[in-house]
DNA sequence: AATGATCACAACCGCCAAACC
DNA sequence: AGGTTTGGCGGTTGTGATCAT
């Protein structure tokens, strides 16, 4: 396939696009529609090339375009889809009316990756700082077993850590499979719930808040928890460390009916998190780990 | 006040996949 | 069926604004 040439040698106009030329476009564009962005700009009288009216149109003069500031609610919301997508911009934006896949991108490139990498350093500088290794809980814990009731003993209230069973998802309701994520056969596979059943220690009201049942019912998919394991520093390479906000819930699931995993967790003065740790030869099916 | 560093964001680039012929 | 065109996407860059020294 032959690459058309660009904007310059065809003698069309880049940069800024100016007052002038946006009214051309919207004017055009109220008329007549795009139909063709390559011959839109011929039509309408501008000498830019289709695909740089096409993205001024998108991420600019679209009249469902919301302008401003995000709101921490937005912000928010961003993060968490990260999460979870990733950096598919478009399927971000599509979630958030009004604004653009390019203006996310933007903010999540000048705002919010710091904010989400300043909120880990938190994290690790409060376990640096703790009076154990990270790595000696997770041992400890990873060493409980469901049948030796005394091995829970192992586990205190210092460590702020939970016990919690994991389950597969042919053992959890239809409804836990309802995923936050655009379902395709391939996420529906790699879609993963976690349950929590017993907290050895239960944490302070005034720390932690109070979790009921609900709050384990939502999933997350492997490829999110892969992304979060790979940036976690300490663990040995049979371990794989998931890291979410309160609200999605780390997951994980293997051909057995449970298997033992355990969660942290910790505040960054604005919101609480969750770490969940799980080695990765009680994860079978994934191999990318 | 001048200057360099950093930030914010619009715009561009290159690639890909679907649509078209 | 296969080449070409088109639209869409994510990564990157360019540039004006702002901040720090």
């Amino acid at each position: 396939m032959v690459r058309a040439p660009c904007c310059e040698k065809m003698g069309l106009k880049k940069g800024p696009w100016t007052p002038e030329e946006d009214q051309v476009l919207v004017s055009y564009i109220q008329q007549n529609g795009h139909g063709n962005w390559r011959a839109l700009p011929k039509q309408a009288g501008l000498l830019r090339c289709g695909k740089s009216c096409r993205l001024r149109w998108t991420n600019y003069l679209r009249p469902d375009i919301k302008r401003g500031n995000f709101s921490k609610e937005e912000e928010d919301t961003i993060i968490q889809l990260h999460e979870t997508l990733g950096n598919r911009w478009s399927a971000i934006a599509a979630r958030l009316p009004g604004r653009t896949d390019n203006e996310i991108k933007n903010v999540w490139h000048t705002h919010l990756k710091k904010k989400v990498k300043n909120h880990h350093q938190t994290f690790q500088d409060t376990k640096r700082h703790s009076s154990h290794h990270p790595k000696t809980p997770i041992k400890k814990n990873l060493d409980y077993n469901d049948d030796d009731p005394s091995t829970k003993s192992n586990l205190t209230a210092e460590q702020d850590i939970e016990n919690v069973i994991v389950t597969s998802p042919q053992h959890s309701s239809s409804e836990v499979l309802s995923s936050v994520t655009d379902t395709s056969a391939t996420d529906v596979k790699n879609n993963l719930v976690i349950k929590q059943e017993m907290m050895d220690t239960p944490p302070s009201d005034e720390y932690f808040p109070q979790i009921d049942e609900s709050f384990w019912s939502e999933e997350i998919s492997v490829d999110n928890a892969k992304r979060q394991s790979e940036i976690h520093y300490g663990l040995a390479d049979d371990e794989v460390q998931f890291q979410f906000p309160l609200s999605p819930m780390a997951a994980a699931a293997s051909g057995e009916d449970q298997f033992n995993a355990y969660t942290s967790k910790f505040d960054d003065g604005m919101d609480f998190w969750y770490d969940v740790f799980i080695r990765a030869a009680d994860l079978p099916d994934l191999p990318e780990f």
